[in-house]
DNA sequence: AATGAATGAGGCTTCATTCAT
DNA sequence: TATGAATGAAGCCTCATTCAT
């Protein structure tokens, strides 16, 4: 096997990670299978990250960084509720996207993660809302809304996609998903209405 | 020695089960560990459920149970958006209460079971949809609402509620989970009073 | 499970204990499998037969009954060439028929009676031998023969239809077989010709 | 911790495996035995051979391997009849020599071998088969002799061998079975004289 | 007398990790 | 530095057997 430079190779035992998380499951997702999938000895794995908890945690930090991606991309600069609406559209489309494995693992993680020293899960979260409450802040900017409302706006986009997610993943039917996120956007809409009336 | 009989048997090792997984992850819920909890040797564990995987189907069996018990519980008998209200509401308290090992364990459980040849996941969902269902369109009954529309208030139920778990699940922060339950109804009532008006 | 008596019971397991062992091996042979083939519940045949060495014991006095029957059976009351031969040929055929699970389960028993305290296969092979001497040496009555003679017949005899048998239950080729059951034949002829000569 | 190269570690295990064998039966011949007979932790026995069955089946390879050796040494390069006995003999003395597990434990084996998916036994059989044939059929070249005659030799030569070593592992007495060999020797001898008359 | 229930011992295998080079 | 080799701990499961009724 070709000798690989560490940093390259953490690269790659990251993508490995989520690829097989997203197939196999957390517990699925064994050192071995991650090695292979990334193609390095099994040893590699402990060279580049002492410790499999190590790995999960790059893992995470790769997986905050690719939600804040996509929220950003779906900002479009509009006002609150147009803003606000165009990233829950994005994140369910993200979700929906076959090759999306970012999606599924970052779900498969979340109960392990809770029993995890650090609460990763937590960390992921918080950073994922700090960048929506930035993104509606501007949004909301010449308005009059309170920080509490853009909070609550950041949860109720959390929940909607969290719940939309479940179903997505318990079912795994496209079509369905995607009359679903219709209904999950109407959900929004109305309650924005309703909040911001 | 105790000469249980092994109706009992069954029973004990099935709720040490779900007290296992809701603790410890469904990777967690190693045979040891859930026969330790339910004082059991591990030989008797699979004298009673051949496999980890039987002992697991019959879990999904109580889990499907338990939550028909709920969603009956919560049936006020009113109209359409009263029961409705009262629905979401028993189910964000029942997953509220401290020892509803039920609740976390069932979440645990979706991931696993999606991985499993006969998907016991959707047979939960489904059942629990059927219950909902049947207690709206009861609900329902002198008022003019499709039966699509019920679905939609199902899905919207079910989706609100597993948003809702998803954070309760990560933060474990029951004082902000109370308040963010709160949000929840007034989402869902903006929603179904757009809709059914 | 109807109430058998235990006399009916003993015999009924020794029975599914052959077919066991004819069709897994003898460590295929579990007790459980025994039970289950006689029909009978697992703990009756520890109430049957203190042990399952207690069983097989039963098994191969089973055995020896059933192979002194065989060469009754063949004995033809000739002169000595030709019983010896009806001998061997009524051994090769009852090798060889289909449903003997006998002959399977006595090769399958044999290197497992080996480590046994009291050495069973030894006990087999004796009374077998015992019975073919007895019929030799009657066929033998008014020949010039002596008794060493009678004993090298007896080896020469078991040591073919033995090797014969190895043959084929590794091959388990009936028609490969019966041909080579007319060589094994040949080879006698020539033998005892030159012997007897 | 003694950083042995895999291969000399994969010997190890082969030689233990027959040695176990050879003294506990097929059955007996538990990995955990197996890895402490090769002085080696369970778990590398499982790191050299990802299963007991690949073990096993290396085994196998061992065995063929030592019958082609004993079968070649015992190559006298005289004519047919002079080659074929010494085969016959080479055959029944290493059977005989006290430390050769492999001839135990190639016949513990045969039965288990019936069972595997490849019949390994069946390959053993026909290698062993084949060396025999090559060299009877060297020893033929000047002679006139059909390549059926050959097949029959070889046949012979197996089944007088099998069948002298169910007898001999049955008794374990060396002292008969020395004398047992003669007889066979005597036999084949016979067969051989009448039909190449 | 006969049997459902129960179990300690041990089966094979896989895990994350460490060692030696 | 990078990796083949090695391993203790733990995974699930099955065995022959015994207990309590």
């Amino acid at each position: 096997m070709a000798r690989v430079p560490a940093a390259e190779r953490r690269n790659d035992l990251v993508n490995a990670a989520i690829q097989v998380i997203a197939s196999h499951g957390v517990d699925g997702a064994t050192t071995r299978r991650i090695a292979e999938r990334a193609n390095a000895p099994l040893a590699t794995l402990h060279y580049c990250f002492q410790t499999k908890e190590l790995l999960f945690a790059a893992v995470f930090e790769r997986l905050t960084e690719r939600y804040r991606e996509v929220l950003i991309e779906n900002d479009v600069h509009g006002d609150l509720v147009t803003t606000a609406r165009a990233i829950l559209r994005g994140l369910l489309n993200w979700y929906l996207e076959s090759d999306s494995e970012f999606a599924s693992a970052s779900f498969e993680l979340i109960s392990w993660a809770q029993r995890q020293e650090e609460h990763p899960a937590v960390t992921v979260y918080n950073e994922a809302f700090n960048v929506v409450r930035s993104i509606l802040a501007r949004a909301a900017a010449g308005q009059d809304v309170t920080p509490g409302t853009i909070d609550q706006i950041g949860y109720v986009l959390s929940t909607l996609t969290d719940g939309f997610v479940v179903n997505w993943l318990t079912y795994a039917d496209r079509a369905r998903a995607a009359e679903q996120a219709e209904i999950v956007v109407e959900v929004f809409d109305a309650w924005l209405a309703a909040k911001l009336a």
